[in-house]
DNA sequence: TCAAAAGTGTTCTGTTTACACCCATGG
DNA sequence: CCATGGGTGTAAACAGAACACTTTTGA
């Protein structure tokens, strides 16, 4: 059998495209690109792009997340490869989904990438070409999943918060609305926020507690394989 | 930016590899082959071969696992892509490990594959090429989730079975012991076996009772998203 | 003074855990 | 008649869900 020798002309093209969440206060979004290029030039798309011979998948995912929107830093995360055969009409390309979250607010894409890449709400962004709205649903049931088993917000909320934004990025994930008192319970029972002397007095007249997280405290937790986070 | 033009130099062979997991009535094993050929010829390692460019990911999966073995018409879910720039010595190729769960005893590989390809319990598997061993250890994890979503069996066991068989599994995969009457209390409260009236007289004097999976309940319960089996 | 959002505890219910004895049978 | 593994229930501890009023202060 030649199983195990290789074939030249059974080489493909490895293509990434990225799912990356947004959190900006209030809703959960998802970023996207316009493209100006074919195939499907004009359609919204994943950004995306094909891996070189010299790079893991996860490099080429970070540098081309970089070069389409300016985003530097971001940690990713492999969801799994898609590689039905007639996926990509231009040519056989198998590609290799990533997903990441990030603090909307304080990413700002630079100028010239604006009007390409754009920030959608998840219950308002467009049909997206190729196989990426299968992309998609398989990242927000990931999120989804590992927002039940852990406390999340590190990535999606700024340095400092307050309880209610935490819920509310909470309730836009898990598209269901909780309640107050037993989130404010269950989180301070995780005991892994640091709650702040000082106010944000811009929510409410009474202004309300900032909170960070306390990483060394939520590392320790997760490394103790703990956790489980139900709400 | 020339991020989104083919360049044939940036084509790669794709590979995929499978885990097979087996269950035998008393422990948790996986399928590995002594190579044949290079490199790492005479190594054990994952069931594995290049994917071709007219099939995708999931049929050469499938191909694969029936050309090594004879194993036909297995399961097999994709786990992730692996794809460190030197992760096969000889060539760069990037893989992508499958995995599936059988019943060891209603699954015989034929003849002349048997000297190839072999059961290890999972606590006795020799050292893997290249990353195999990373893959297992991932696998090995999925199947613990998985095995604390909801039951699993359907594929691991027999068509009938014992209560005792079905812990005996949950033993080995959690690899943990567990208390026999909160398990049987545990199952017979999500509804999804039937008892039979026969019982398997081999393993005691006594006799147990044998065991079917409702596949239809089993099916619905899963669709209504339910399930959640805390051990 | 009032509108708006923050902050805060208790009770009830269901789930998980811990735990020990009798049963049926083949040898 | 006894050794072996199968089969069974209950109580205590814990975690999750439901639920309403007071506080603060800027306009």
């Amino acid at each position: 059998m030649d199983l195990n020798h290789y074939r030249e002309e059974d080489k493909v093209l490895l293509a990434v495209d990225c799912i990356i969440f947004g959190f900006d206060k209030h809703h959960l979004r998802i970023l996207l690109i316009k493209r100006n290029f074919e195939p499907e030039s004009g359609k919204w798309s994943l950004i995306g792009g094909f891996m070189k011979r010299e790079e893991d998948l996860d490099q080429a995912a970070v540098r081309v997340l970089e070069a389409l929107t300016g985003l530097r830093d971001i940690y990713m995360e492999q969801l799994q490869a898609y590689s039905k055969v007639d996926r990509d009409p231009g040519e056989r390309t198998i590609s290799v989904a990533y997903y990441a979250l990030i603090d909307v607010d304080s990413h700002q894409f630079d100028g010239p990438r604006l009007e390409t890449a754009q920030w959608f709400k998840l219950s308002e962004a467009p049909d997206l070409i190729f196989d990426h709205n299968d992309m998609v649903e398989k990242a927000v049931a990931r999120l989804r999943r590992r927002a039940l088993k852990r406390p999340i917000g590190f990535e999606l909320l700024p340095e400092k918060f307050t309880m209610r934004q935490l819920q509310t990025l909470y309730e836009s994930i898990l598209d269901k609305k909780l309640d107050k008192r037993n989130f404010v319970n269950k989180i301070n029972s995780l005991d892994v926020l640091i709650k702040l002397d000082e106010k944000d007095m811009t929510v409410a007249r009474k202004g309300a507690y900032l909170y960070t997280f306390d990483k060394e405290k939520y590392d320790r937790k997760v490394a103790e394989e703990g956790f489980n986070f139900k709400i």
